[in-house]
DNA sequence: TTTAGCACTCGGATATCCGGAGTGCTAACA
DNA sequence: TGTTAGCACTCCGGATATCCGAGTGCTAAA
């Protein structure tokens, strides 16, 4: 395998790319600090490093730029972990400083804060509610057509949605589907709401409620959950600035990618927990190529229920982003579950 | 003024660089159908119109492109309706089928919907709710710390966060501080309700609330808006295909400005009803010089409570942009007011 | 007033040149 | 045997020169 001092080059290398975003050549490397080396014996290991697929060159005489395969073992031996400055760490804090707090504020803004930390652009998907269950749910009557359903959780999300009235319901007919409904469905989790309908919800509209039908279609509008995925983006226009993006094309691929929230959803939803480096082709995508993705669930009661990441180019300051990144994931996990969970 | 000849030149010139993004010649100009002139006499008029400020040269020695004032009047005098397609009008329609919905998903969509249509970016924003009246107040305990307000309007908007629930505050008093919250603030506009709680809460507060100082801080951030601007986006990735936006940096400047919710939002807040268009220098912002906004304020009861924008080159298809817009921001309105007001 | 003719302009594409940073290879050296 | 100096070679990128074509303004004729 690979020397102590191949290693040492390779490091070198990888950091000098990222810094520099130039190729580095032998002259310019062995002048580095700590660096005992001639050019010569250099340009010798160099030449090693290609052969193994560490290192390529974008043309014959140019200096050498780290392969996927340079950056991989880059991410997965020679990482140093990265202190966070204070400044990083104040950023970070302030997220959590507000005393009145709505979940998906803090979430939106962990986007913005993280992509102006790296000036890199961030992707925050959800919390989920899938698994979150049901605490209250409230019918409330705006006038004779139209009402709006509240689902509460028992995480403090609230789900709302606009649901038009039937005639054949009275005022009281809804009153009874909110006492059932609250009666036979706390605790339950929203995953498996349309499903208790039939099986525990229907006999007793059927009993109680005067014009059946409507009721049970009603009440199945009212518990519908929002398909909607919730994706939030920050510092997008960051890419704009890395050297690699300075093709329009190239860069439009990404965005319009970077728009379509399902599809980022898929890619980037918590399967495992722990942190994720998805480097160039890794990402499977045609658009990402020249992008690496690093991404990190966070969890509530120990389950991951999102993700936060960060896109940028292949030569990313991948320690400082880890570091930041874990460090967020961990904060956001300690919040909501701090938040939400019964002590008792 | 201008003669019809000159207009009908500058309508063609105008069109026609709208539509190939290539300077406009005599020649081809003259070849173009319905142009009955030759191309010295076209440049004749060119260089007259040219002279009037309605028509500029990239360089001496090329075609003309329309300056502003020549889009200005454009705009102004020679637009030409235009019909929407069955294509389009099916589109906009489709916003509105669903039976359950909620007005922000609506929003959201219609941001999206308006980029597909335009091929440019589009920005929607959100109906404000500072002037809908509180139909009713819940607080739902979570655990022995924790707890969501949720504030409902007449509009159907369901406004929630998480307060911290103070310890010296029993389950009783949430309920009394609900109760006397719901009977004293119904109908109170959003942006009055600060106000009331020193003139009409705070007194009540204290007669049946045991702990009267915690009672109404946590009143306090119950009521407490999100002062949350709803800005949503449509097609950024748009822009990058339009040829006049090749140059990154040019780009990343209204990407950057793309981002700022807050400056968008003032940029574009309703204030007068009706359709507005601004063109390049129009617009007061660096970053936007290149750029034509065209919005319409919706709004719900006859007041407008958002807008809808889009953003493209100033090379514009300005009269198919303004029928959709128009199209939208009407059907917008209709559906607002007719959920939710009450007919009697 | 319109048009044809003509000399002129300028940008953009293409080709060519050149310097510099870098490489690989060979041979000398510790 | 591993390291280093020397050298010829490569290739990119910027600068320069050239050419072509679309377009213009001006003048003079219709």
């Amino acid at each position: 395998m690979l020397t102590d001092r191949q290693l040492f080059i390779l490091q070198a290398i990888v950091d000098g790319y990222i810094h520099s975003a130039e190729p580095v050549g032998s002259r310019s490397l062995s002048k580095q600090s700590g660096m005992s080396y001639s050019p010569a014996t250099l340009r010798n290991e160099m030449a090693d490093l290609e052969e193994m697929g560490f290192l390529e060159k974008p043309h014959s005489s140019s200096g050498r730029i780290p392969s996927e395969r340079g950056y991989r073992h880059y991410v997965d031996h020679l990482l140093l972990p990265h202190q966070l400055s204070s400044r990083e760490i104040h950023d970070l804090r302030s997220l959590f400083a507000r005393k009145v707090m709505e979940t998906e504020q803090v979430v939106k803004q962990s986007a913005t804060i993280l992509s102006e930390l790296t000036s890199y652009a961030s992707i925050v998907l959800g919390p989920e509610i899938f698994e979150s269950k049901l605490k209250q749910v409230q019918i409330i009557p705006l006038n004779d057509r139209t009402a709006v359903a509240i689902l509460v959780t028992d995480t403090g999300h609230v789900e709302n949605h606009t649901v038009s009235l039937p005639e054949a319901l009275k005022s009281s007919d809804l009153e009874k589907i909110a006492n059932i409904l609250n009666d036979r469905l706390r605790g339950v989790p929203l995953y498996q709401l349309q499903n208790k309908i039939t099986t525990e919800v229907a006999g007793l509209l059927r009993q109680h409620v005067t014009n059946y039908r409507e009721a049970l279609s009603f009440t199945e509008e009212t518990l519908q959950k929002s398909s909607e995925e919730k994706v939030y983006y920050g510092g997008k226009a960051n890419l704009l600035s890395q050297p690699e993006f300075k093709d329009v094309d190239k860069v439009r691929m990404i965005f319009e990618l970077l728009e379509e929230d399902h599809t980022m959803h898929e890619l980037l939803k918590p399967e495992q927990s722990g942190l994720m480096i998805r480097i160039g082709q890794e990402n499977a995508n045609q658009a990402f190529e020249d992008c690496s993705i690093i991404s990190a669930s966070y969890s509530f009661n120990g389950n991951p229920v999102g993700t936060i990441s960060i896109v940028g180019p292949t030569r990313m300051e991948y320690p400082r982003v880890i570091g930041l990144i874990e460090h967020l994931s961990r904060d956001l996990s300690k919040v909501l579950t701090n938040l939400y969970t019964d002590l008792y």
